[in-house]
DNA sequence: CTGGGACCCTGCCCTTAGGGCAGGGTCAAG
DNA sequence: CTTGACCCTGCCCTAAGGGCAGGGTCCCAG
């Protein structure tokens, strides 16, 4: 008859979970001797053992003392149903550790492949870490919130990089951060992008826009908020464009 | 600038807990609008969804707000020492798994299949249910509690049932279970126990007795319990081989 | 026979990461 | 003008134990 300190040891369990495995009827309490320790049998090990098994799978104690009591064949579905739950757990497990080398690997890999590649690009173009850097913000976001089109805009992008021109007009963009916000430059930049916009988009269905979300604007506005002359720019663009 | 429900929606969290993020300074709270309600912008999500990837590799959110004021190195040694935090979590769920299938196969499979085996070998030779079950309950004890010597002690185990003579004699035991304990039969089976424990043993060093463990008188009072035969049986072998 | 260290007992409060509800204000659409 | 969908704060609740106080037991060495 063994006490419950050895008992914990066989069963690599505390005192303290015996305790209140007791306490939640999970495990019946066993006899006291004399002084009024508890002293248990080979039945209460096995029990417990078995207990630790489905605990460890994540069964809640409550739900542990119910399928005690439960005929065999639920508590066969039981443990078809834990399994497969544990199956999932493992595959979310394995996902969360992907994406979490993703992010030591550099906050830019937190996306998909596509858009570091995305992001590598822009630097070898001559971008700025600054932008290179707003950019991966931005594209987190939008794959963030909105998966489905982030993709398509993201071809899209890649295709407006590929022409000089419209290149030239992000490499200007990336360039003004700095300058004054009444810099003559400034105007005859937006100039470019209006019409740049005009040439490639309808003008009511500029891209990303075609959902109702908020996120075009929330971007834009941290774009805005981190430059003067970045604000004044997207003023004149909307105004050129509204007209 | 979105609001919390939809910020909870795009980083796949509820609301609830962007508020307990705010409460323990994960989340620096945002500005709020005329209304008092809080307006996040895109930073925020980023942020959000980098504290839900460590919180979902299981990370204490006390740690993960420190680690977003550690500098990088102590960062990335971080995230080494949560990766392998998660690897051994998948092995353990993985080895839970397992547990739990032989679990769901029968009580007797959440031994190593050697013992199965053994039981099965039970069931062939034609002991009884309750014999067999009783032997998975008590090899179930000793792989618990002593898994270093259970492996010896089993092939021992093993080499006694391929001797026709002592097979008979568990063979007998098992039978003498529903006997009445004066019955003639178990005086006669408890000499040829004797004989045969003295025959095979050195009677100072019976198998499982070298560890200082209670678990083998352990075993013999469950033993025991569930007959006065078999109680009586090991009263009088245990006198024939202490004189 | 007397320490002292290792056990055991009960009872109580504490923790993590949120869930849920009450009671009240806000917004947008019909 | 109301209705349903949001949002606010404050409060209590949960699971599975951890930790501690205050007190009793056991066994072994001096």
């Amino acid at each position: 008859m063994i006490t419950i300190g050895r008992l914990a040891r066989y069963a690599g369990v505390t005192i303290k979970t015996i305790r209140v495995y007791h306490a939640k009827g999970l495990l019946p309490e066993p006899e006291r001797d004399s002084s009024g320790y508890r002293r248990y049998t080979a039945r209460h090990v096995i029990d417990l053992i078995k207990i630790r098994t489905l605990a460890d799978a994540g069964v809640p104690l409550a739900r542990i003392r119910e399928l005690r009591a439960a005929p065999d064949a639920d508590l066969h579905q039981a443990l078809r149903d834990v399994d497969a739950d544990l199956t999932t757990r493992i595959r979310n497990l394995r996902r969360t550790q992907k994406h979490l080398r993703r992010l030591a690997a550099g906050d830019a890999d937190l996306l998909p492949p596509e858009i570091s590649a995305h992001l590598d690009r822009l630097r070898e173009l001559g971008f700025s870490p600054r932008w290179v850097e707003l950019q991966a913000d931005l594209w987190v976001l939008v794959f963030a919130t909105h998966p489905e089109t982030a993709t398509e805009l993201l071809h899209d992008q890649a295709d407006v990089l590929a022409d000089p021109a419209l290149r030239q007009i992000f490499l200007d963009y990336d360039h003004a951060h700095d300058l004054d916000p009444h810099d003559p430059f400034i105007e005859e930049l937006a100039g470019r992008m209006a019409d740049a916009t005009r040439d490639r988009y309808d003008v009511d269905r500029l891209p990303g826009q075609d959902t109702d979300s908020d996120i075009p604007a929330l971007i834009q506005g941290t774009v805005n908020a981190s430059s003067p002359a970045w604000q004044r720019l997207d003023t004149l663009v909307r105004q050129q464009l509204h007209d």
